[in-house]
DNA sequence: GTGCAAACTTGCTGCTACTGCAAAGTAAGC
DNA sequence: GCTTACTTTGCAGTAGCAGCAAGTTTGCAC
């Protein structure tokens, strides 16, 4: 990931070959693949593990919390976890803006992401997600929120408050989350 | 984009190579690449002309009307244009949730979208897209919720009434369009 | 220290997506 | 009938990615 990151950065996306990143990883070319699934996910490495548990705990926390905590929590847990290594998280968002391909993983990552919150949402509420709006509307608000949290956090360099940021995006979206469960859990 | 789909469905996406797709569309393969950048935009031709041109005219609307007015109007059009061909999109749909290609290329299209929408709201409201929350925002949302309605739409095989679905959708997002546009305008 | 099993790493072989370049065909206008 | 612009095609090459099978390392029991 490392190796990758750098490169993608120094010459481009296009320009590095798989045996340029394992290369510099010392390791062979054929062993890349064992750990990512395509190029372009090499920069996501075990998110899904991460969002696995993430998705978990946020199913437990939902039982003895109101939605709207439960899933501010959850989410500003991911956004937390992007101080730990900023420059990481921005240099890959720099270098998403500019690539499609590593665009096309973030949003996969995110729909995953999505997926899980609707899931957890409709056993909540007890309805079925296919046929309701409400889980997924409700999931989508939120992640769409953090997202665009994110998105101003990247564009300001990492200077702005991202915690603060995506607080203040979950606020404004949360009147459409509460008309969203008055409307869709089953009398 | 026929043959694709065609062929997409009877063997599955792996299993179609292009030559397939040319042999059946009676076309050199040297041709596919055209008209499609890769193989899994070829359901999405012509996306891109619809979309710049439905944005042009969102632009236009919302200097004449309430921005929740024109944006309802917007995802309508697009609402609308599935019933012209229930059953293309339908199936396109169905293919989309099967292989990751093609759901690749359908969140690529819809955030060409947002950032369509994003745009046009940062100018109506005078902000800087990049540092403000408040258009992207509203754009995602907005977006987010004719996806949600879709998604419902698809899993009912085409029997639920989308349109109404849309508006629903639309109407439980208002609230937090409200709110995002008395924060993000500025004073 | 030895031996076994599981996990990790690798090489090889092959298919297919995709690109650049340049030629051949084709339709439109004068 | 000729020029011009556009579409279609062929060819040759690069690189992503998968299956298979062999080699290597690691963890653990004895």
């Amino acid at each position: 990931m490392q190796a990758a990151l750098r490169l993608f950065a120094e010459r481009g996306y296009d320009a590095t070959t798989i045996e340029d990143i394992t290369d510099a990883a010392d390791v062979a070319p054929r062993t890349f693949f064992h750990y990512f699934a395509s190029k372009d996910e090499v920069l996501f490495g075990g998110q899904d593990d991460r969002r696995e548990a993430l998705i978990q705990r946020f199913g437990e926390e939902v039982e003895h919390q109101p939605v709207e905590v439960a899933l501010q929590n959850a989410l500003l847990t991911i956004v937390d976890a992007f101080e730990d290594d900023p420059g990481f998280f921005l240099k890959r968002a720099q270098l998403y803006t500019q690539w499609q391909p590593l665009r096309s993983a973030v949003l996969r990552v995110n729909e995953a992401m999505v997926d899980g919150l609707t899931e957890v949402l409709a056993k909540q509420l007890g309805v079925d997600p296919r046929t309701e709006l409400a889980p997924r509307l409700i999931a989508t608000l939120a992640n769409g929120a953090m997202r665009c949290a994110i998105d101003t956090w990247v564009a300001s360099g990492g200077k702005a408050d991202l915690r603060a940021l995506t607080v203040r995006a979950l606020h404004v979206v949360e009147p459409a989350i509460t008309a969203a469960l008055s409307s869709g859990r089953p009398r």
